[in-house]
DNA sequence: TATGAATGAGGGTTCATTCAT
DNA sequence: AATGAATGAACCCTCATTCAT
């Protein structure tokens, strides 16, 4: 039996994932604004701009469509594009990192996805362990493995060149971070993160540069 | 006829705090696991040993309930009892310090309350506000008062010991408090706390420490 | 056991009575705004100025409560005091009594108590059945009895001399009472009351009254 | 494989407005029985054969509910059908108008209306307002017009004919309806009415019948 | 596939009533 | 007699989920 025209019957795997997406897309904004127990499948459905029913063609429930929703942030909130390589010079790399990885945590996407998924973490630990894994952790053994070349190279002098990194990240966040996602302080301008983040490189590295021999 | 405990007699002021503690325990309980929408009040109710209607005797709604109990931890924690006059060496103070706060902050009661207030501090500002200000900006500015001293007493050399503060704060929870809430890894131990501390301590004195003269 | 005061023991009748009208006075304003059901014991017990309990020391329920309010309505109101012998002119007598009795039934008071009964005159049918017959149909009798007065005296021609006295009542509302309870008015003026009950007074001497023999 | 019906098949608007009066004739039950307050959204969705949630899709909240309840009485109690121009006698005019309003207002239906209305008239005006202009100040306003033309026609003289129309019904009603929403008596039979109505004309025809010439 | 009508369990909250004091 | 703390049933309403179409 012949189809009479496409878009009357079965969509194709295009229609499919661009409908997903549109879903995931909706889904995102009302979880990250509400969390998961204060986001509504209906309002969910209406930000997605599809009906309520098309919601369980795609998830099987609320909890898988959180789930899809974490995966997606894991993906999306552009943790994976810090860039280590582009300068070898440390104190340019730790700065300029540093500012990357800061302005990306302070954005209200990040800071939302932190915290509702730290919130439901307690009674989803796998979600909360994958975000910290993909995200968080991913990040520290990235800066990690670039601090240790330049242990290799002799400008740094490290043990734990991750549990450094995790430290270092940890300071730069000093007076941002929290009063900000506490909603103690408005989102921190580019210039107070490039103050903090010198303050800790020069920390960082009046802790872990090797002398110069000069 | 002999009463056998005034306890059993008075049904006023007594019984009537004894019964709002009650139920500020059960609702602590409940809040801090489930959050606040996670929470409802029949298990609150159920939690605390009360019926449902007795909750609306002692507080107006569910809003001013979570109120209280945030109001509660921010109390109870025990973040107002660091000890900063306790040694005058400023490598032990900051040890000591270190030790005694990441503990503190590790604890699963104070993960849960920073999980549940940080999750409501989008849509309750006023509740992260109050709970960023006097629990944690307290103790930073706690701290940098001690390092003011140091840097009167010629000990340190620092700008901002208020920031330096927060920098040493965020440094000695690297590793450690993060994947904690994000339940990626379990409570951290004593050991593992002091070594992180010992590290963040080294970090910040070789860059703030004023050379010894000798 | 001789009593130490009388104010600390069981309280006197008068005491009773006061504070029994207190909790009247209370509730007949509660439920005159309210209705039966809109209307909270825990707010009369407010409006009356005594505990929540104490209302069930005075009366066995919600349900007694209103009827012993509305048995008081009954007696309060002041429909049994229009003064039918005032007047032996029949035109006068008319008009006099016509005034009064639509200044009485357009007063708030009344109107709200007639909206409170008749709306539960469905469920409890002795309450509407009992109040009815007491304040209106009872005036309706006395304003029949004399009409009948005037009959025998000659000057007026009725049959059915209660009947009469209904239709005269009736007509003295035109216009005024059912807007002003529907809210559609405001309360009338006096003098808006005057005109339409001299049209009634008219209407109904044009049809009863025995031509003059002059 | 051909439909039966119609109705088997298409879900939309047909059912929709269907289930919708399903709904409004449940609710009108209860809330003409039971008063707004008295009104439960249980008993209704009981009432109406739906579950309480199939409530909220149709109607806002409770209020919107009576309100439409209230909107639905208005346009279906039947006061729209009086036919004035049946007659051109005054008297049977009068006659026959008077025993259908009062057949109309001594229904069931209408008086559970009216002191559902009535009740409520204090906390929504509008709602009270809205049912006086629509089914009472309109048929005011109709009979008024009647009477304006047999005056126009020289057969009355009447000044205020809206106000005569009022006049008109309110004495149409001695001795029957008060008794009647009170619960003092039961529905009038139309024998009773038809006395009533009859001496009410009397009375009006001898206060405004013009006097014939000959 | 996509819909949205329908559900019923459960949400927060109120309230008539009771009871120990 | 008077209290007010305590209750639990019922209130209105929301929501995750299902299902016929």
């Amino acid at each position: 039996m012949p189809r009479l025209s496409p878009s009357e019957a079965a969509p194709t795997p295009d229609e499919h994932c661009a409908k997903r997406r549109q879903i995931l897309t909706g889904a995102r904004a009302v979880f990250l604004e509400h969390g998961f127990d204060g986001a509504s499948m209906g309002e969910i459905a209406k930000a997605a701009g599809v009906s309520k029913g098309t919601l369980y063609v795609y998830f099987a429930d609320k909890h898988s469509l959180f789930v899809a929703i974490v995966e997606a942030e894991i993906h999306d909130q552009g943790w994976g594009s810090f860039d280590f390589s582009a300068d070898t010079d440390v104190e340019r790399q730790l700065r300029g990192f540093g500012q990357a990885y800061i302005q990306t945590l302070c954005k209200p996407r990040s800071s939302s996805a932190i915290r509702t998924v730290m919130a439901i973490a307690e009674r989803m630990p796998e979600v909360g362990r994958s975000y910290y894994e993909r995200v968080i952790a991913q990040t520290v053994r990235r800066l990690g493995e670039a601090l240790k070349r330049q242990v290799e190279a002799g400008v740094l002098k490290i043990d734990d060149c991750e549990f450094a990194a995790s430290q270092f990240m940890m300071s730069c966040q000093a007076s941002l971070f929290l009063p900000f996602v506490f909603q103690a302080t408005p989102q921190p301008t580019p210039e107070r993160i490039a103050a903090v983040v010198d303050s800790a490189t020069r920390m960082f590295l009046a802790a872990y540069r090797v002398p110069s021999s000069s």
